[in-house]
DNA sequence: GATTCGTGGAC
DNA sequence: TGTCCAAGAAT
């Protein structure tokens, strides 16, 4: 409380009329969101999952296929992790799937199935911060648990005007975002919060003139809307270039190798390969990887993809050649596994983006037949 | 406290 | 086309 002076404090009067102009303007410009139909805990705990770091255009059509194949937390539970990944594809980010796995079958065997309903439970769970235990609770059981996203936190810094460095506002948004919750309504508030970040109160040209909290917003009234909260230059990305190996046999079987359990992509599959060195040729550096990673020899053939893809913090540039496998048996010496399998069966297994662009420009059969 | 985790929407 | 940034958490 020491940082906030106390002109700039909210009275109960303010406060009081912030939520229910918040709430009446969600009564009638809400999302209508499946996971809003439901009270069921788990879909909601899935979806919650799925949201972090990511739109809701784009969690839809997972979110549906997720309760097809994994109804209930049991489900999720004895599935085995492969089939849990291959349902994640494509969403990215893919250690969430990897920790709703593993907390569901915590849920499973020290709460009966259950969803705890203490926050300071609930975040023992992995994946769930405490950004994810209040959108939880608040929304499955309508518990009174603050949430700060990265919506919440755009709201509540242009409300406040907040200039503070990263450390102080984060402290003073989540004090905020405690004290404005609506006690009687905690679902909804936290749902209606959310919702102004996401429609109204975007990052660029925020909706001003329609937003129900306009007349308390300082940096409405500072005319400050679009340039708080400040944005950090991001810094530039290094570009790292991969050469690639589709390694066929003479059964027509192409080589696919299980990247390590954890870290990036971590699980996923993948076609062997590793970054080009500097003066190395791309045919020189798949040579030179498929030897040190998988002990086999190879002629490299010719190229049959390049695929560019874009990472949150650097980018790639995949040189994908045609391969022969030549002799020795492969050895996973960089990986979890490796499997010769044909190419209408890349499908059954979990692929990262870049990767699944490879397999579509894969001929049907080899090459070398 | 700073880094490391994917991918796609939006502009 | 490049850039920002999403319902953040783990390390």
């Amino acid at each position: 409380m020491e940082d906030v002076p106390p002109s700039d404090r909210l009275d109960a009067k303010d406060i009081e009329q912030l939520r229910r102009s918040l709430l009446g303007w969600y009564a009638q410009h809400g999302r209508d969101l499946p996971w809003r139909r439901t009270r069921d805990p788990y879909a909601i705990w899935v979806s919650e999952i799925m949201l972090q770091q990511t739109q809701v255009t784009t969690v839809l059509p997972y979110y549906q296929r997720w309760l097809e194949r994994f109804p209930t937390v049991f489900a999720l539970a004895r599935a085995d992790l492969q089939s849990v990944l291959k349902v994640w594809e494509g969403l990215g980010y893919y250690a969430r799937a990897r920790n709703l796995h593993r907390a569901a079958q915590m849920v499973v065997d020290d709460c009966d199935g259950r969803v705890p309903r203490e926050v300071n439970v609930v975040m023992q769970l992995p994946g769930i911060g405490r950004t994810t235990a209040g959108g939880l609770l608040s929304a499955a059981f309508n518990l009174p648990v603050p949430i700060l996203d990265g919506n919440v936190k755009r709201v509540l810094t242009r409300l406040s005007g907040s200039t503070l460095p990263p450390t102080a506002a984060q402290r003073l948004l989540w004090q905020l975002s405690e004290q404005l919750l609506d006690r009687n309504q905690p679902r909804d508030f936290n749902q209606a919060l959310m919702d102004l970040g996401a429609t109204l109160c975007v990052p660029r040209q925020p909706s001003c003139p329609l937003c129900p909290w306009r007349e308390c917003c300082v940096a409405y009234h500072l005319g400050l809307q679009e340039q708080i909260p400040v944005s950090a230059r991001s810094p530039d990305l290094p570009h790292k270039h991969i050469g690639v190996a589709a390694i066929w046999n003479d059964r027509g079987q192409i080589l696919i190798d299980r990247r390590p359990a954890r870290g990036l992509l971590g699980g996923l599959w993948e076609f062997p390969g590793g970054k080009i060195e500097p003066g190395e040729t791309v045919e020189d550096c798949i040579a030179r990887e498929i030897t040190e990673e998988l002990a086999i020899a190879i002629e490299v053939g010719d190229r049959l993809v390049e695929v560019t893809h874009a990472y949150s913090h650097f980018r790639v540039t995949l040189y994908v050649h045609h391969c022969r496998y030549l002799e020795g048996e492969p050895q996973p010496l960089a990986c979890e596994e490796i499997r010769w399998v044909k190419p209408s069966e890349l499908v059954e297994f979990p692929f990262p983006r870049a990767n699944l662009r490879i397999i579509e420009a894969l001929p049907p059969t080899s090459p070398y037949l």
